[in-house]
DNA sequence: GATTTATTTGACCATCTGATCAGTTTAGTA
DNA sequence: TACTAAACTGATCAGATGGTCAAATAAATC
C-alpha cells in the first residue's frame, strides 16, 4: 500500500475533523480526544502528526485560508461592475455555503483579536482589500456607479454574506428552516446582488 | 455602610470583568481565576456570588440581553422610513461603538449555535424581527420603499453594524486605525443609512 | 450585648487535558 | 532475510482548573 498517500490521507482526516472541532468549540473548547475519537484514532497518533494543539490549530487555520485565497484570486479587474459584484457575492455565497465551518473558525478567531493571523491580515487580505477599492474608486471617478465610500461598501457585502455563515443559527430560526441550502444560497445572493447594484446605480446588462 | 449596595455593586463589578472576559476568550476559553484577580477578589469569592461558571456565565448574557431589548424596544412604528432606518442603524451603531464586548460575545454564543439561548432567539428576538418584517412589507404595499426581500434586508442592516463590533480587529487593520472612535462610529452610521436608502429608493427629508 | 445571618477567604481536592515516552508494529530497502 | 526508519499506541504524568469546605469576619436583628 501507498504509505506517503496514505500518511496524507489520515492528516487530511484529522485537519477536517479538527476544523469542525474548532469551529464548534473554538481553539481553547475543542478537545484533543474528541478529535481523535471522531477520525477514530488513538490520542497519541493524532499528537504524533501534529506536535502540539496549538500547531494543528494554526494547520487547520492555513488550509482554510490557502484555499479562500485561491478561490478570490481569480476575481480580476477585466469584468464591468454588475459582472464584478455578481462574481464577488456569489463565490463569497458559495464558500459561506459549501463550508460554513471555515467561515465560523475565522469568525472566532478575527473577534479574539486574531492572535494567530495578524501576518496573513496584513500580507494577504491588505493587499487584496486596496486593489478591489482601487477598483471601486476607478469605476467612480468613471461614473459607473454612485459614489460612496469603497472601504465601507466592501465591508457591507463582506458582513452581509459571512452572516450567512457565522449567524446561521439565528438566520435558520428567524426563517423558520432547518438547514442552509441551495436554494436559500441563490436567492441570498440574488438579494445582495439587487440591493447593491440598485444603491450604486448600476444597470443590470440582462435587464437592458 | 450599605451593606446590600456593596454586594450588588461587587455583583455588578464582577458581571462587568467577566463579560470582557468572556467575551475575549470564550466560554471554556475564560479563567475564573482571571475574572477575580481582574474584579480584584479571591476566586473563592467569586463562586460565593455565582455559584458556577455556567451561572455566572449565563448572567452576563441576561444582563447584555435585557440591556438589547430596552434599546430596540423604542424603535416604534410611527416614523417613515428614513427615520426609521436612521434610528435603526443609528441604534445598533451606537451599541456597537459603546459596547463591543457585548457584541462578540453575542456573536460567538450564535456561533457555537446558540446552546444558551435558544429560548431569547424564539421568544424574544424572533417577534420583535417579526414586527419589524411587517412594518417593512406594509412599507413596500405602499410604495414607499422598493419591494425586496425584507427578511434579507433586515438580515443586511444587522450584519453590517455587528461586523465593526465583530470584526473589528480586520477592520482597524484595514483602515489603518488604532481604535473605533466616535467619527468613525457617525461616518459609518452616516454610510449605511444613505446605502440602504439609495438602495430602498427612499428621499432623505433633509434633501427634499 | 448576644445571637443569628450574610460575606469573605485560604486551603484543598477531584478531574480533566495536553503532552511525553518507551515499547511495538509496519513499511521501505539492500 | 536482515536492517533501518517511519508510524503507531498504551501507559503515564505534570499542570491547570472548576469547584468545595470549614473557619473567620462583618453585618444585621433581637
Amino acid at each position: 500500500m501507498g504509505t506517503l498517500s496514505d500518511t496524507q490521507a489520515l492528516q487530511d482526516r484529522l485537519l477536517t475533523v479538527a476544523k469542525e472541532e474548532f469551529a464548534k468549540q473554538g481553539l481553547k473548547g475543542a478537545r484533543l480526544q474528541k478529535i481523535a475519537d471522531e477520525a477514530q484514532v488513538p490520542k497519541a497518533t493524532l499528537l504524533y502528526h501534529f506536535k502540539s494543539k496549538t500547531v494543528l490549530y494554526q494547520r487547520v487555520l492555513e488550509t482554510i485560508l490557502s484555499a479562500w485565497d485561491e478561490g478570490f484570486e481569480e476575481l480580476t479587474i477585466d469584468a464591468e461592475p454588475a459582472v464584478f459584484f455578481r462574481r464577488l457575492i456569489d463565490t463569497k455565497i458559495a464558500s459561506v455555503s459549501t463550508d460554513p465551518l471555515a467561515s465560523k473558525l475565522f469568525a472566532q478567531e478575527i473577534i479574539q483579536g486574531a492572535p494567530h493571523l495578524d501576518a496573513h491580515l496584513s500580507q494577504q487580505v491588505k493587499p487584496w482589500f486596496r486593489q478591489q477599492v482601487s477598483i471601486l474608486e476607478q469605476w467612480m471617478d468613471e461614473g459607473k456607479i454612485r459614489r460612496t465610500d469603497p472601504t465601507r461598501l466592501i465591508f457591507l457585502v463582506w458582513a452581509a454574506t459571512q452572516h450567512y455563515a457565522d449567524f446561521q443559527a439565528q438566520v435558520l430560526t428567524l426563517m423558520n428552516r432547518q438547514e442552509f441550502d441551495a436554494e436559500l444560497a441563490t436567492d441570498t445572493s440574488s438579494f445582495l446582488h439587487e440591493f447593491i447594484c440598485n444603491s450604486l446605480g448600476i444597470m443590470d446588462p440582462k435587464h437592458r
